[in-house]
DNA sequence: CACATTGATGGTACCGGTTCCATAGAATTG
DNA sequence: CAATTCTATGGAACCGGTACCATCAATGTG
C-alpha cells in the first residue's frame, strides 16, 4: 500500500502539500501540484479512509438499520438510499435489526462505534428515549416511523389515508361487503390502514363489521388462510383490502382455489405495489408505496442534517395504482 | 466520545492495559481487569473502530459488490452474506456496481480505500485480469460467477444441468414442443440455461426448433412479449421454459391474456424461486436456487481466506421445484 | 544467596492521514 | 527602501488505538 509520505517523497514535497492537493484545503502552486497530481497516478495512490477518519473526525459512512433485508418494501427504501448517496463520497454501511429490538440497539452501538457520520432507521422500534439520545450525538433519519417531535427528520406517508383511499375505491364501485386482511397486530402501519378503511365505511354509512376483517401477519400464506377463514365463516364479501401486496397474492391463490373469480367475483386491492404485482393475473389494484424515493428523501435529508443545513423532507404520496383485480360490483 | 486515554485515567492504569482487557491479548490481573471493565461500562465506552483499523491493520468489514439492489436473486445472495456474517465481528459494508464495468471498478476502489478485509463479488463483468489482481491483494471470492482457476473462490451453480433438468422435468411429462424464454443475450448463467435445454432436446431426439426460442431480457414485460410473439408467430408449443420467474410471471399472464390455461393448455416451468411464485395463480414450478445459501457460503469462504485457513466451498444445488404450473400433456 | 524466569504493567513508537502554526521569499505599499 | 502583507510550503502535534520493548517485583532454581 502506498502512502501519502511516498507520494510526497515522489513529488519531493511535503506530507501536508500532499494533503492539500488531495482535498484542495488550500492553493498549491501549480507546478508542484501537478507534480503530485503525477505521483498519485504513477504510484496508484488511495487514500486510507481509516486514516483520513481518525484525523478528520468524518467517516463519511452513513448507517443504515433495515429491518429485515429481504422484505420488498424495506429493500427499496433501502435501493433508495443508496441511490441517494450515490456520487455524494458518503458510503452507506448496512447492519440487520433482525426485528428485535435488543439487537436493534446492539446494532446501532456497533455503527457508533465505527463512526458513521449519519444514521437511517428504517422502522424499527427502538425506544424513542434511545432516539432522543442519539440524534444528540449524530444526525438522524426515520424512515417509514413516525414519531412526535421528529416531523422533520422523518420520511414517512399517510397509511390513514391511504387506507381511507383504497377502501373508497371500492366503495365508489358499488362495494359494501369489504373484507379486510389485517397485518401484524402492534404494528403502526398496519393500525393507521386500518382506521383509514373504518373512516371509509364510516364516510359511506356502511356498518363496520368484524368479522370481515381477518388477523394476518403480511405474509402471502396468511393471505390465502384469511380467504379460507372468512369463506368458512360463511360471511359474504365482494371485495377484498389486504394490508399489503403479499396478503394480496396470497388471497387471490385462495380464491382461485375456491374458484372464486377475480374481479369478476370479487375485488382485491394491495397495498405496496411491489415489482411482481403488475404481473398477477389479473395484474393488481394497489396502493403505491413510493419507497425508493422515500429512501431517496432520506439520504438527501442524512447529507443535508450532517452539513448542518435546513432540509424541507418532501411530501411523499400513496397513490392508487388502478390495474385489473378490481371490477365494479355485480 | 469517551476514549481508551480516558478509561486508563479512570480506573488508574495505562492505555496498554486498557487495550489488554480490551482484545485479551495477554494476561491481567484479576482486579485491574475488572476496574478498568467496570470503567469502560461506568463511561458507556466504544473502541473506535477507525483508530482500530488504523493501528492493527485490519478493518473487521468485509467488502459486498452487487450488481443491482432490488433484484430478488442478487438481493437474496446478499442477504445470505448478512446472516453468514452475524456475529462474527465483520460487517459488510455493500456497493452498487450499476451494471457498469466502470462503476464497478469504482467502487471496487473505494472499497480498498475502506480497507475492507475481504471481497464479496456478486455477479459482475470485473475483467478476469483485474479480478487477479485484486486477488493479490485481498481475499477476494465471487458469486454466481465462474472464472478458470477460481474454483474454490467461486460460489456457483450449475445452470447447464438445471437448464437440462427443467427441460428433461417437460419432456418425462410428454412435451414436446417446449418454447424458451431466453434471458439476456451474452448473460452467462443465460447461455448456460439454454445449452442445458438443448442438451435435454437432444437426448429425447426432439429437433431443436429455433422459432420456438424468444430472446428476451429477464424482465417480467419482456415475458409477455414473448408470449405474444410465440403466438403471433404461429409456432405450436404445449410448454413454456422461462430462464427466469419474471419472465415466467410474464408468460403466465401472456397466456390468460389469450385466453390460455395453464397448466391445462400449457405448461410453464421457471427459474430462481423466487418468493412471490409460491403464491402465483397456478403456484409456479421452477428451478430452486439457493441464494441465501450461497450468500452464506460466500461469508464462510471469505472469512477463512481472510485467516488463510483452507475451506472447501459447498456444492449447491439448483432443486426442481414442484408446483401446479405444469401438467402431463394432453 | 546470586541469578534466571515469570507475571503484570507502563512507556512509546507507530498506523496514515489532517490541520494548525511557523517561516521564507515574493509582492505590495507608503 | 523599509515595512507589511501574501503565497506557498514545511514541521509537528494530534486523532485513538495497537504492539513491541522495557521495567520491576515476585518467584523459582542450583
Amino acid at each position: 500500500m502506498t502512502t501519502i509520505q511516498d507520494i510526497a517523497k515522489h513529488a519531493k514535497v511535503s506530507k501536508s502539500t500532499v494533503s492539500r492537493v488531495l482535498n484542495e484545503s488550500s492553493v498549491v502552486n501549480t507546478e508542484t501540484r501537478l507534480a503530485v497530481e503525477q505521483a498519485i497516478t504513477a504510484l496508484n495512490y488511495r487514500p486510507n479512509l481509516m486514516a483520513q477518519s481518525l484525523a478528520s473526525g468524518r467517516s463519511m459512512t452513513i448507517g443504515i438499520v433495515t429491518q429485515k433485508i429481504g422484505s420488498p418494501f424495506y429493500d427499496s427504501i433501502a435501493q433508495g438510499v443508496i441511490e441517494g448517496l450515490n456520487n455524494t463520497g458518503y458510503s452507506p454501511i448496512f447492519v440487520d435489526g433482525q426485528l428485535h429490538h435488543s439487537t436493534e440497539s446492539e446494532v446501532i452501538k456497533a455503527l457508533v462505534g465505527r463512526q458513521v457520520d449519519g444514521l437511517v432507521l428504517i422502522g424499527g422500534r427502538t425506544p424513542v428515549t434511545d432516539l432522543e439520545q442519539l440524534k444528540e450525538k449524530l444526525p438522524t433519519i426515520l424512515v417509514a416511523r413516525e414519531v412526535a417531535g421528529w416531523e422533520n427528520r422523518s420520511v414517512c406517508v399517510d397509511n390513514e389515508l391511504a387506507g381511507y383511499e383504497a377502501t373508497m375505491h371500492l366503495i365508489e364501485l358499488g362495494h359494501r361487503a369489504i373484507a379486510l386482511i389485517h397485518g401484524i397486530k402492534d404494528q403502526p402501519d398496519a393500525i393507521q390502514r386500518q382506521k383509514g378503511y373504518c373512516r371509509a365505511l364510516e364516510k359511506a354509512n356502511i356498518v363496520f363489521n368484524p368479522s370481515l376483517i381477518y388477523q394476518a401477519d403480511f405474509s402471502a400464506q396468511s393471505g390465502v388462510l384469511a380467504i379460507n377463514s372468512l369463506l368458512g365463516s360463511g360471511v359474504y364479501f365482494s371485495a377484498v383490502f389486504a394490508e399489503n401486496d403479499m396478503m394480496a397474492m396470497g388471497a387471490r391463490l385462495g380464491l382461485s382455489r375456491h374458484g372464486i373469480r377475480v374481479p369478476e367475483d370479487v375485488s382485491i386491492v394491495g397495498f405496496d405495489d411491489q415489482a411482481e404485482v403488475a404481473f398477477m393475473t389479473p395484474p393488481l389494484t394497489t396502493m403505491r408505496q413510493p419507497a425508493v424515493e422515500m429512501g431517496k428523501s432520506a439520504a438527501s435529508a442524512v447529507l443535508h442534517a450532517i452539513r448542518d443545513e435546513r432540509f424541507e423532507i418532501p411530501n411523499h404520496l400513496i397513490e392508487l395504482q388502478r390495474r385489473e383485480s378490481v371490477a365494479r360490483v355485480r
